[in-house]
DNA sequence: TGCGAAGTGGAGGACGCCTCCGTATCGTAA
DNA sequence: TTACGATACGGAGGCGTCCTCCACTTCGCA
């Protein structure tokens, strides 16, 4: 319900290590796991059997730890591939004629996944430092999504010129991130934020 | 070395149902485990075996798991305990000459106990929910002793008067709980505000 | 001092984690 | 197309932790 990404991009290999890609069969299998991980932790919590995710995704478990050393590296795949498709979004909602509906609606599906995610997250970001890559990959694909659905926005000029990319996320994380909120309550703050946005 | 807590208060039956009290070698038995529980979650973290607790305790398993069914049961002891020995802290605290240097020792003990278990917080708080018992009576211990502690600085005139106890409270737990901070960048936050409170 | 209630301890079954290596599949070069 | 090394797969099995269960011990009241 609050599941925005469905999106699975295999990936081409991104950083600069001079790695030879992985097999054909090796992707699919990658991807499945991501997929039946992501559905095994909706559905039983983040520390589900890891061979249930593996039996799900249809393939042994020594290949999941093969691919996943850790559940955290299953977590931090997921996250990745979560953020890419929140920067997808963006990308499809650009092609809506209604700017404003558009704006309001990734804000509106990326807090509430943002929220839902809330937990997890502190549990990543707790594990593998702000520091790490996938961090960093986060915070840049965050920020370029947002910039463009915001920068259409102000150019429309349904937004208000005055506030920066930075400003909403800084916004909207508060809205989600801090404290224990119930999601609606979380929901109610951010159609505030965005009363305030609305120019 | 942010290890605030020694006290082990036995705990008289607190709420309203009428159990009859533990018998006496149960309540020492209780009071070992959480000790042990405690010394063994800073040294191995938060999940380590519990058999280790046990044997660290010098009692079976389970009498470990009859007196705390779950882990969460034996971190929410731990916690209560600790809550407990803030409170305690502060009527210690209420003896000193110096009542700035009271005062801002409290604040300063208090928040980097907080900083140092956010995480293990954070766990709980979602676990048990805001609504429990538990959250309850920290959340009224901690008031009273915060209160105690403002008034009395208030009344030495070494506190501004226009701020209350929750005031403070958010303040100071704005500074600790929000994000993962690093613990020195916590305790500068937190002389910042001192700084504000100071008369 | 005796006796029932309360408490204890730890063996053992269940279960999840993770490794290891024989087998299968892929992809490339001829 | 074949052939062959590199790459990847699967899952049995060893290990460690969880948690239950119940025969035995201890407490504390009369």
């Amino acid at each position: 319900m609050t599941e925005v990404p469905q999106v699975v991009t295999p990936k081409a290999s991104d950083a600069a290590t001079t790695e030879r890609p992985l097999r054909a069969d090796a992707q699919r299998n990658q991807a499945k796991l991501i997929e039946a991980a992501r559905a095994e932790f909706v559905e039983h919590g983040a520390d589900a059997p890891l061979e249930d995710v593996a039996r799900r995704a249809g393939v042994g478990i020594g290949t999941l730890y093969r691919r996943f050393p850790t559940r955290l590296d299953l977590l931090e795949a997921i996250y990745r591939n979560d953020v890419d498709a929140i920067a997808g979004r963006a990308v499809e909602l650009a092609d809506e004629a209604d700017v404003w509906s558009a704006f309001r609606t990734w804000i509106t599906e990326f807090s509430a996944y943002a929220v839902s995610k809330r937990a997890l997250f502190q549990q990543l970001f707790d594990a593998i430092g702000k520091g790490s890559a996938t961090m960093t990959h986060s915070r840049e694909t965050v920020s370029a999504a947002m910039t463009t659905m915001l920068e259409r926005a102000q150019q429309a000029g349904v937004v208000r010129a005055d506030v920066s990319a930075s400003d909403v996320t800084r916004l909207v994380g508060g809205c989600t991130m801090m404290g224990a909120l119930e999601p609606d309550q979380a929901a109610r703050m951010v159609e505030v934020v965005l009363d305030g946005l609305r120019a």
